[in-house]
DNA sequence: TATTGTTATACTCTATAACTATA
DNA sequence: TATAGTTATAGAGTATAACAATA
């Protein structure tokens, strides 16, 4: 079964599961956070296949667009992927011109990942993809709601 | 890396990243869902691991448990899973003799997937388990933040 | 000595198609 | 004709260790 004819079908059957998310285990946070998440990520590949991204090297991609880029380790630990990785994601949007490798002037070991302005005005194209594929999946949700949700995925994602 | 000395390794050198978070894409919901899960599922996993269980198989003996006990394909549904995966964790749980297929009286090309004595016995543990490990994960959330987390997620989680 | 990036390898997870038995 | 479960297989993602260059 395709990943698009699963959601087709669990949307077309979500119904008949009301019972199983009724029964307690259905509130758990953790279980709502993978779900919830496994459809992010659906909708969020899908919207950005057509500009040959996914959510990983979209998110490289949009780190290395930042006014401070990082290097591959800081993408390593802000992203919680392993550093062989991230040699993957780098070699591959830097095969096609998107960000380029270079170094670090405070430390020669490190490389430093920037994005081309191939790479920016892709970014320009996935953020505007991504945002309008948050939005659908974020319809019910007010402004003030939205806010709410940030704030409180934040604490969790970053444990101070 | 291992996923331990990653954690570790996070935790440590987050005060290092906060610029990569203040950058616009570190308040993205998709992101922030993406990272606020990793964490959830390696904190789960650690919890669990001791009982020989992990988050995905703890998904289906605790709606093993449950007094309506699912089918293959509502456990399919329900986890976002493919139902040849489930065909895999449900061997691996009834070769332990933690859950049991039984056949569906209704419709006799379904199986049942119902917990044994054995099952929900360390699926009571794992519940333990897992609300430890979450209420460490929310430790800085008060009740009202926790349930309003949850209405929000599941919101996303269910789009009705 | 420790860290950054890299390579290689094995392992797990996921996706896809084909099959069977029932509906 | 469609659905539930199963099997097999290929692909994507992840974990682990070892190495060269640099700190």
């Amino acid at each position: 079964m395709s990943m698009f004819e699963h959601v087709m079908f669990a949307t077309i059957t979500l119904m008949s599961l009301d019972r199983l998310r009724t029964g307690g285990f259905g509130d758990d946070v953790s279980f709502l956070l993978a779900r919830a998440n496994a459809l992010s990520l659906t909708v969020g590949n899908a919207a950005l296949s057509a500009l040959g991204l996914k959510v990983r090297s979209y998110a490289v991609l949009a780190l290395a667009a930042d006014p401070a880029p990082p290097t591959q380790r800081e993408l390593s630990e802000f992203l919680r992927l392993d550093p062989s990785q991230v040699v993957a994601l780098v070699d591959d949007l830097q095969s096609r011109g998107l960000v380029e490798r270079r170094p670090d002037p405070t430390d020669r070991r490190a490389n430093v990942v920037v994005a081309t302005d191939a790479g920016r005005e892709l970014q320009t194209r996935g953020q505007a993809a991504t945002q309008s594929a948050e939005r659908e999946l974020h319809a019910t949700l007010t402004d003030a709601e939205h806010a709410s949700l940030v704030d409180l995925l934040r604490r969790i994602a970053y444990p101070d």
